[in-house]
RNA sequence: GCCGACAUAGCUCAGUUGGCUAGAGCAGCUGAUUUGUAAUCAGCAGGCCCGGGGUUCAAAUCCUCGUGUCGGCACCA
């Protein structure tokens, strides 16, 4: 293994500049290490570069980091690229390796680095970013980069890559700006870490929840139906409704009431609520009669007018309402995205409204909730607290007061959290519970957002103990966020594979013949009284063929019956999840059913 | 919305440089078979080749405008 840069004061300085400046510190071998990575992605980043204008020699430049996973190069020819060439783009990298090029580095003044880079006109852009008088250039055979470094000492180090995605990416990330070509690319020290990254891509994309859910039937899509509008099939049908009932349950033990307010409601209530202004362009309007009219894109204001339909003494407080509120939003066409984005969903909101010094319990109370839920599910997540947005109502003194009630919530409990700066709701800042997919993104699911805005927009109040008008907080929280995403999510994260508890059916129940089938529908029925859904696979096809189909459908659990097992009152069980075979009596069988069933702790 | 790619049977995919009646596997239907733990056999049916418009003697194939999907960007539960 080799030395390719060193360690000092904890940053990583490649072997070039440490030479020049006479810099020593621990060395950086090749490895798959992160600083090792960081130095060999950059210069692969380079490497493709220099293949990129040896194919298309009028390419332009922009920038070409390393990123969480991998790197990229953002850049642009007149020629349009697809992902066709990455192939060739490869090869011709690899050529340039074969070479091994040793990467030199020489500095010089940002006006001859103007002049040396006066045709491309994206570096001209770089520069004009950088405050230093001097640069850095790195060149490698006939091509030269402005950069800042660390690089390889040569390109010929570079063997274990892949360039991975092709697409557009805005210059300087600002939707305002042209658009520039971004091709993404991986590198390794080892063909062992390509090779286990690769099988990591190809297991996520195993388990993504839009051919999951294709292969189980339990959502679908369809070009006349419209873009962003899921279509529930059965399977999913009972997977959701599961999910359902084991929330209402949960709901309901913490003193949250059902409540459901109107799909659409008067455009005056939405500029009432701010929704109108801060809001609108993502909501779809319609018109009955000359009154114009708002589809929900969130439930709140209707949980007001709940809230509204009596008074309420400061001995009520907290007052919690629920609702599965279905709403839309009008999303942008390339932001839909199988379950995760979609442009209509249900929420599993709530509101509370509660006093001024019920805020920090209350929203403790939430965190708890969140953590039954996600545990239960054995999934990480991590909180954020996302402060005022652009786009806001309110005076910058309430988002103050707000902001750090949710900060003191966290505080005093000991509960860490990130600063999501600006990323709050137009009414109130918010704690955003984030949960990790199977692929690795991160998905926004929960939130609890304190809002002081919407009573006073309502002019909201309760009778206080002088017998005074006082005005409620708001707090709007939802824990699986939508239906759809959570469940696109738990379906990524098991591939497929539900717990007892919520998978569409619980048990599968083959008959070994015909005449076992009476007994199969025996057992289906009580299988439905202690709240399980099975399926009877008794189709003219082989034992064998029927067992598989069943496997396929990813099942938790098969049952086998036969003459023996109505001889002696028993099932044959093929558990999937612990890849097991054993007989039960059907006693055993239906109270080992119930018990996973209720292994629900929300 | 932006950049790029893609769209053929319910599903997964073939379909030569534009050329005869668009194919296969699975699923479906009909028979035969009645099965003891991952595919029994035979037959049948299934297509406005995403939708308009165009080029051509001829279009699934080329051009164009939509719609939808995919990978990102930008935006968000």
């Amino acid at each position: 293994m080799s030395e390719i840069a060193i360690k000092y004061n904890d940053n990583i300085v490649d072997l070039q500049t440490a030479q020049e400046l006479g810099l020593k510190g621990d060395a950086i071998e090749l490895d798959n290490s992160v600083e090792a990575l960081e130095v060999l992605r950059h210069s692969t980043a380079h490497l493709m570069a220099q293949a990129i204008k040896s194919l298309y020699p009028d390419a332009e430049f922009y920038v070409g980091p390393t990123v969480k996973e991998g790197f990229y190069y953002d850049f642009k020819t007149s020629e349009e690229i697809g992902q066709g060439d990455l192939k060739k783009i490869e090869k011709q990298m690899l050529s340039f390796a074969k070479k091994k090029y040793p990467i030199e580095r020489y500095v010089i003044s940002k006006e001859e680095a103007r002049e040396k880079f006066k045709d491309d006109h994206l570096k001209q852009a770089v520069l004009n970013m950088i405050p230093d008088e001097d640069v850095s250039i790195y060149k490698q055979g006939e091509f030269e980069d402005l950069c800042r470094g660390p690089h390889l000492p040569s390109i010929g180090l570079i063997r274990y890559f892949k360039l991975t995605k092709i697409s557009g990416a805005y210059l300087g990330g600002n939707s305002k700006n042209e658009m520039l070509t971004r091709i993404y690319g991986i590198a390794f020290a080892d063909k062992a870490f390509l090779k286990a990254y690769m099988d990591m891509m190809a297991e996520a994309e195993k388990r993504d929840h839009r051919k999951l859910g294709n292969e189980m039937k339990l959502f679908t899509f369809r070009e006349e139906v419209g873009a962003g509008f899921p279509i529930w099939l059965p399977a999913g049908g009972r997977l959701r409704a599961r999910l359902e009932s084991l929330l209402f349950k949960a709901h309901r033990k913490r003193g949250y009431e059902p409540v459901r307010g109107p799909e659409m409601l008067r455009s005056d209530l939405w500029k009432t609520s701010g929704h109108y202004q801060n809001y609108g362009e993502n909501m779809y309007f319609t018109h009955i009669d000359e009154l114009e009219f708002g589809v929900k894109p969130m439930n709140c204001v209707g949980h007001i007018k709940v809230y509204e339909d009596e008074l309420h003494s400061y001995r009520d407080l907290p007052i919690k309402y629920f609702e599965y509120g279905v709403v839309h939003r009008h999303e942008l066409t390339g932001a839909l995205h199988g379950l995760f984005r979609v442009r209509e969903f249900t929420q599993d909101d709530a509101h509370i409204f509660c006093r001024a010094d019920q805020i920090e319990e209350q929203i403790i109370e939430v965190v708890d909730f969140v953590d039954k839920i996600m545990s239960t599910f054995a999934f990480d997540y991590k909180m954020m607290i996302s402060t005022r947005p652009d786009k806001a109502v309110g005076s910058d003194e309430v988002w103050e007061i707000s902001t750090q009630a949710l900060k003191n919530a966290m505080d005093t409990n000991e509960l860490a959290y990130e600063i999501d700066e600006g990323g709050g709701a137009f009414y109130g800042p918010k704690i955003d519970i984030k949960i990790t997919d199977a692929i690795g993104r991160e998905w926004q699911c929960g939130t609890i957002q304190l809002d002081f805005n919407l009573p006073e927009r309502f002019k909201l109040e309760y009778n206080g103990e002088e017998n005074n008008k006082i005005q409620p907080v708001m707090i709007h929280r939802a824990i699986l966020g939508s239906f759809e995403r959570f469940i696109g999510i738990l379906t990524e994260h098991y591939a497929g594979e539900f717990p007892m508890f919520i998978a569409p059916t619980q048990v599968a129940i083959v008959p070994v013949a015909e005449s076992h089938k009476e007994y199969a529908k025996e057992l289906s029925d009580k299988l439905i009284d202690i709240n399980a859904d099975s399926e009877i696979y008794a189709k003219n096809d082989s034992l064998n063929k029927r067992i598989r189909i069943a496997e396929k459908t990813r099942v938790p659990m098969i049952v086998v019956i036969g003459d023996e097992e109505i001889a002696n009152n028993t099932v044959a069980i093929r558990d999937r999840r612990t890849r097991e075979q054993y007989n039960l009596s059907e006693e055993e069988f239906l109270k080992l059913i119930q018990t996973k069933i209720n292994e629900v702790n929300f």
